[in-house]
This record gives C-alpha cells, sequence and structure tokens, in this order.
DNA sequence: CTATAACTTAGAGTGCGCTCAAAGTCAAGT
DNA sequence: ACTTGACTTTGAGCGCACTCTAAGTTATAG
C-alpha cells in the first residue's frame, strides 16, 4: 500500500490534487488533522501517496458535514492503533446516521422546490398566454 | 390561504412551532428574512399562521445550505410581486442543482463510510474470534 | 401595589473554518 | 553576489450565522 516509489509531492502539488488551499493543508496539519509529513532538507514539506489518500478521506468527511473537532477525534483514533477500531466504527456510524438524514431532509426540500418550480413555470406559461392573447405592454419592465 | 381567523401566535410561540430561537426570530425579522410581523399595542410581535408558513419555507432553504444573502434575495423578489416570478424560479434551479449535487456527493461519500465500517467489523470479527481462542484478557478495558 | 415574567431594542460576543499577512529561510538562475 | 520565487512559521483577520447581554417597557399574578 505505502508508495515509496513515487517522487513525494510539494505542497503545491497536493493543492492542486486536492482542491485544498495550501493554506488548508497548512491548517489541517497544524491542528493535527494530518500527522508529520515528511520534509526535505529545507524543511519543505514531502507529501506521500498515504498521505493524499488520507487527505481526501478528510475531505469526504468534510464536505459530508462532521466537523472538524471530530475529524481530530478519529485521527487520533486511528493512529493509536488497532485497539480503536471499535470506536472508530462507532464514530463512522454515527456519522453515517446523519448522512442518511441529511439525504432525508435534502429529497424532502428537494420535492418542495421542485413543486414550487413547477408552479412557477405554470403561472410563467399563463402570464405568456394573457400576453398573446391581449397583446399588451410587458410587465416586466 | 390567509388565516385571519386563527389567533396569532407569541414569538415564543413560533419558537417552540418552528424549532428556531426567539433570537433567530428576531435576527431573521432584522435582516429583512422576514418582513411586517403584526404587533400587539404593547410593540410585542403576533405572528400569523402566513408567517409561520413562510418561516417554515426559511427553513428548508437554509436547512438545504441557501446562504442567508440568497434568501434575502428570494425574500426580496417575492415581496416585488408577480413579475419577479421568473428570477425566483432562476434562483430556485440553481439551489435545485446544488441540492442534487449536494445528494450525489453524500451518496458517494456513504458508500465510502459504509465500506470502512465493513471492514471495521471484518476486523472486530476476527479479533473476537481469536479471543475466543486464545482466551485473552478483554483489550477493550 | 408590587414582584416577576415576557417581551422590546441595539449592539456586542461567539464558534467555526478557513484565509491572509509578516517576517524569515532556502534553492536556483544570472 | 544578488535577485526571484517557493517555501516556512506564528499569529491575526474574516465571513457567516447565529447567540447573548443590557437596559428598558409592558403584562400578569398575588
Amino acid at each position: 500500500m505505502t508508495d515509496t516509489l513515487a517522487q513525494p509531492l510539494t505542497i503545491r502539488e497536493v493543492a492542486e490534487r486536492t482542491d485544498l488551499s495550501m493554506h488548508t493543508l497548512r491548517y489541517y496539519e497544524r491542528i493535527g488533522l494530518i500527522q508529520s509529513i515528511d520534509r526535505a532538507p529545507s524543511g519543505h514539506r514531502r507529501y506521500s501517496e498515504d498521505d493524499i489518500g488520507w487527505i481526501e478521506f478528510l475531505k469526504k468527511l468534510r464536505s459530508t458535514g462532521m466537523p472538524i473537532r471530530e475529524m481530530k477525534r478519529y485521527a487520533n483514533l486511528l493512529w493509536q492503533g488497532d485497539h480503536t477500531v471499535g470506536e472508530r466504527r462507532a464514530l463512522l456510524e454515527t456519522h453515517r446516521k446523519r448522512m442518511q438524514a441529511q439525504i432525508d431532509e435534502l429529497n424532502d426540500c428537494l420535492s418542495c422546490i421542485e413543486w414550487k418550480i413547477k408552479h412557477y413555470k405554470e403561472f410563467e406559461t399563463m402570464f405568456f398566454a394573457d400576453y398573446e392573447q391581449e397583446t399588451v405592454a410587458s410587465p416586466t419592465a
């Protein structure tokens, strides 16, 4: 799994590949979401493919609304080793429930919005019908 | 539609019914998301059923990630009258696209999380198999 | 009449997740 | 040797969406 052959990436390259800013990458490391990135002799960060994988996973958690506090908790459990598997699973299951609730709410609201859009369309059609019949001046001005 | 018979509600009652805080209800009014709530002679707010309906709709927009800035835009269009129907529809359609993208992303991430949960479960099962064979002390302590 | 509870306003404060700025180091090109 | 550019750190700043505070007014219960 660990790809020691591929040359490591600079922070700039990782930013491009992950669509996170270099600022955000350093920030995540600073707050302990990303751990121990290798350094070039100059002190510059050198990211491995594994690092990228972890960052991509962090992105998934964030984009599904997990608070950073909780992502840190997950990261810390992960770094503590195998004996935290149960807790990690529990954490992910909690998140899964939240995600499902989010999906359900989005779908509910989606039908509501779609209903409104449909009615607006009908209204617009009625309006244009009147317009064509009566040939009045457009009130869109 | 307008329910002039039902007695109007206090801000406390609306907060309870909508699950928004009284603070938030006043805040929404202050920034122009809610318009012209009736007042008792004392100056206290008296909400109509229509007001509640609007607030419930605002909640849907917020909970699906619409920024307040954009909700204000929608509200202002609505209050300008029928000639803004086209713009309102466009706004909702933009939001609908975002919602759909959000649902898609959530579903993607959901399968990823579920995959991880499944693997954690397998790991835990393997672990307990070892445990039963060797009858070692529980490391869950 | 008085106490207290419910409301009002304007403005300050909070927590989150970045995002930027300043000052410094290091490496490469001319 | 010098400039340019990419990086480093620490700490400050920002936008968002609330959330709370303080001081004042009004309503209600005993």
